[in-house]
DNA sequence: GAGTTTGAAACT
DNA sequence: CAGTTTCAAACTC
């Protein structure tokens, strides 16, 4: 928009013929239009969408008085073409629908006679891009009641729902790209530029191009008369609508500094957007806890006042990004639309645009920050975080965190965007062939950053390409985070990166190596269609496989859209659905005075089991397929759980457990699983793992990997609920113990410990007083932050370094009720 | 592999 | 929130 106005500026300087003398008119212009356009108000359109608003353009200016446009308005206004303007009926989706049909598949001969005008072959050509950016397109700037209704009115579902309007969007854009030839002064005059929009724009409430209006001239040379027709009038507009000032000016920055994927993806322009991504990048919590309870439809809500609104534009965001873009991707058929499709598809193609320009932004600052430019940073972080409704970062004393903690969230959505963007929301294949789904934030909230960052980076390059060993994933990874270092951040969530990280190293290295067998999980849905609960692979976020025998199955990538929705559905439903069944249901603290108390662990099933008859002895009851205790929670008759009844009598079994020796522990009942004992060995490590996989018994390997969008994970179950449900084992001290000496070395903070529960040679169960961040202890955790910790923690580290499974590698334990000492005591 | 049992999930 | 139904895993034969 800066350049909007200084290019305006410019313009009129040097050709006032173009421009109309009086912003009434402009405004008159842009009122007409929009309210033809409904809601095709915003501002995105405006800047970009360019075919679109060149099939527009064309329905208006292939008229004969194309030429017209350029003369002066009081004869514009009496041209057929504003008569035109004027007898507009509502838009009519086929329109656009149709256009960005015939650019997605660059059949430019097929457009429509209506269309038929040297627009189309405009885009094969410079001055598409240059249009895109700076023309208009006869989409005059809405007014800001306008605005705000079209911001309101729209539900994004509906955008989401309209994956056609998604494809074509998506393969216009990259029409575009393909054919544009961006000018390479242009380019650099952009990025150029970008400092100084970022800088000074923001705040400024008259739009003043920083930039040497110089930069723009190239645009406008080869720019028609009527686009600085429809540029003045855009500009006019904005800044009669103050509403929209900032927006535009962040928006253009945004805008520049994506590069080609900016330039092609027109970057929206309303508020709403903008204003979500602030707030989930400045408050990456509250963005995810908002994923959970935000609803798939933004209704009546003001977006830009309300955090709700913003949260569920965010969470439509993340929708967008992963459903709309495997639509297309997968070129699933496209439900046509209905009336509303057309401002659905704007409204969708902007948020969508949006993703993408966050995630240009992102990994433009990632670069930037690699390279070791702190200013970068900041700049970058301001790039990403255009304006706040209160005050804007970069004012803010507290700048690096406030730009840095958002960024993270920002990265984050970007990367999933990204992914869907590059490849398609590649899922991270798993040996078997599965998939994680990818998915939006649980609503979990330091999980929700977990998940995104895993999906992030299973797309990084250097997961991409890595061959080396995991720690160069580390490395790699703390390069990907280094914007964060210099910053406070929540170190939970880093915690989630780097175990997501190693965790997705361990997924490629099980899928190159012997994966499947623990990668296959088989559901035999039958009427579920895999969309429920009940199926275990929806359950634990995996996608169903060849070796599952479900019918009608939905659970597959090409329906990602559907899981996704469906997810969410559930999620809404209940937020813990998709969470660990088991989970540890008290801090660290707590865990220590269990212990000494001898009472039950910390890990139980999150909603207790309700077994009628089976006793709790059988995998029926979730608590003993978990391997962990009935608790209060459980509504379970004549438990008889052998890792622990919920009146506490199996609990003390867990005080000897570990070597094997419990008369009737758990461990026994590890034993007795199909798959060879584990051996007793100074380090319960080795046999806890195995015991994992026995507690998933029955041919049927178990769940091992953990799903993007969740943490549904029976692996982790098993993990948590060994460590703590009957079984202590070492499942998390030698992963944490790594995992903490690295972020140690990238935070400056002691992740050592984490609540890490382990077993001495004598069997004498610990509980390191460590908490991981040093925070655990105190904080009144969540069961799902703690889990999630726990959980990726270890699984990660004991998947990265599967050495330390095979050596039993010494660890300071603690004895029960004791003070801690060596494990080879 | 078919049928039964079981309890979670979903629904009302 | 409770009762009922649906569902698929777990289990048995």
């Amino acid at each position: 928009m800066c350049a909007f106005v200084g290019f305006l500026q410019s313009a009129k300087s040097q050709n006032k013929n173009f421009l109309p003398a009086s912003s009434s008119i402009s405004s008159h212009l842009v009122v007409q239009f929009f309210n033809h356009k409904t809601a095709d108000t915003d501002l995105r359109l405006k800047m970009g969408h360019e075919k679109d608003q060149q099939n527009e353009k064309g329905v208006v200016v292939e008229t004969p008085e194309r030429t017209q446009i350029a003369a002066p308005i009081s004869k514009f206004e009496d041209s057929p073409v504003f008569s035109y303007i004027n007898s507009l009926s509502p838009i009519k989706p086929v329109k656009s629908v149709h256009f960005t049909q015939t650019l997605s598949t660059l059949s430019f001969a097929s457009l429509p006679s209506v269309f038929t005008s040297p627009h189309a072959g405009s885009f094969k050509d410079s001055k598409s891009l240059k249009r895109n950016q700076f023309s208009d397109q006869s989409n005059p700037e809405p007014t800001s009641d306008d605005a705000k209704k079209a911001e309101t009115s729209e539900g994004i579902l509906n955008a989401t729902q309209n994956p056609l309007n998604e494809h074509t969007d998506f393969n216009s854009s990259n029409s575009i790209t393909d054919n544009s030839v961006v000018p390479l002064n242009s380019c650099s005059n952009l990025e150029s530029r970008k400092l100084n929009y970022e800088t000074v724009c923001p705040d400024t409430s008259t739009l003043k191009m920083v930039g040497s209006s110089a930069s723009s001239v190239p645009f406008i040379i080869n720019t028609s008369e009527n686009d600085l027709f429809r540029i003045e009038t855009e500009i006019t507009a904005i800044n009669q609508v103050p509403h929209n000032k900032e927006v535009s000016t962040c928006e253009w920055d945004s805008f520049i500094s994506d590069d080609s994927e900016l330039l092609n993806f027109n970057s929206p322009s309303d508020t709403e957007p903008y204003k979500v991504l602030d707030h989930s990048m400045l408050h990456p919590t509250s963005f995810n806890a908002s994923l959970m309870s935000a609803q798939p439809q933004i209704n009546g809500d003001n977006p830009s006042e309300n955090d709700e609104g913003l949260n569920r534009v965010a969470e439509n965001h993340v929708m967008i990004a992963s459903t709309s873009l495997n639509n297309f991707e997968v070129g699933e058929p496209m439900e046509e639309t209905d009336n509303e499709a057309d401002s659905n598809l704007y409204r969708g193609i902007r948020r969508r645009c949006l993703l993408f320009e966050i995630m240009g932004s992102w990994r433009k600052h990632s670069e930037d920050v690699s390279n070791g430019s702190s200013a970068n940073v900041s700049e970058s972080n301001q790039t990403v975080v255009p304006n706040d409704n209160n005050s804007h970062p970069l004012r803010n004393g507290n700048d690096s965190s406030r730009c840095i903690l958002p960024g993270i969230g920002l990265h984050l959505n970007a990367i999933a965007s990204n992914l869907a963007d590059h490849e398609v929301v590649k899922h991270e294949s798993l040996g078997s062939g599965r998939q994680f789904i990818i998915a939006p934030p649980a609503g979990y909230p330091s999980v929700g950053s977990s998940q995104e960052l895993m999906t992030t980076f299973s797309d990084t390059p250097s997961f991409e390409n890595d061959t080396g060993p995991a720690l160069n994933d580390a490395d790699d990874a703390s390069k990907t985070l280094g914007f964060v270092e210099n910053a406070e951040f929540n170190q939970i969530g880093i915690c989630h990166c780097m175990c997501l990280m190693f965790s997705l190293n361990f997924y490629r290295e099980r899928a190159e190596n012997a994966g499947e067998t623990e990668a296959c999980k088989r559901c035999n849905c039958k009427k579920s269609k895999c969309l429920k609960l009940y199926c275990e692979c929806f359950a634990a976020g995996v996608y169903c496989v060849e070796p599952c025998s479900c019918h009608e199955c939905f659970n597959k990538p090409i329906h990602e859209d559907t899981v996704l929705a469906t997810r969410k559905q559930i999620e809404s439903r209940n937020p813990l659905a998709f969470a660990p069944k088991v989970i540890k249901t008290s801090d660290h603290m707590q865990e220590v005075r269990d212990e000494s108390n001898n009472t039950p662990a910390s890990a139980r099933h999150k909603r207790g089991c309700n077994c009628k008859k089976s006793g709790c002895l059988k995998k029926y009851c979730e608590c003993y397929q978990g391997g962990v205790g009935c608790s209060v929670n459980c509504r379970c008759e004549g438990c008889k759980n052998t890792f622990g009844r919920k009146d506490g009598s199996g609990m003390d079994l867990e005080v000897n457990e570990c070597d094997g020796n419990g008369s009737d522990g758990s461990l026994l009942h590890i034993e007795a699983e199909p798959v060879s004992t584990a051996p007793a060995t100074p380090s319960c490590f080795g046999s806890a793992r195995q015991s994992i996989s026995l507690l998933n018994s029955k041919g049927r390997p178990p769940r091992s990997f953990m799903a993007i969008g969740s943490f549904s994970n029976q692996r982790f179950e098993k993990l948590n609920s060994l460590e703590s449900g009957g079984t202590k084992l070492q499942l998390q001290t030698v992963g944490e113990n790594k995992m903490s000496d690295i972020l140690e070395e990238k935070t400056g903070s002691s992740m050592s410990g984490s609540g890490v529960k382990s077993c001495s040679p004598n069997s004498k169960r610990v509980s390191p007083p460590h908490s991981i961040m040093g925070q655990r202890s105190s904080r009144n955790i969540d069961e799902w932050d703690e889990e999630g910790n726990d959980v990726y923690w270890n699984w990660a580290f004991n998947n990265l370094f599967p050495d330390n499974q095979d050596h039993e590698e010494p660890i300071v334990e603690q004895q029960l009720g004791h003070e801690e000492e060596p494990e080879d005591e």
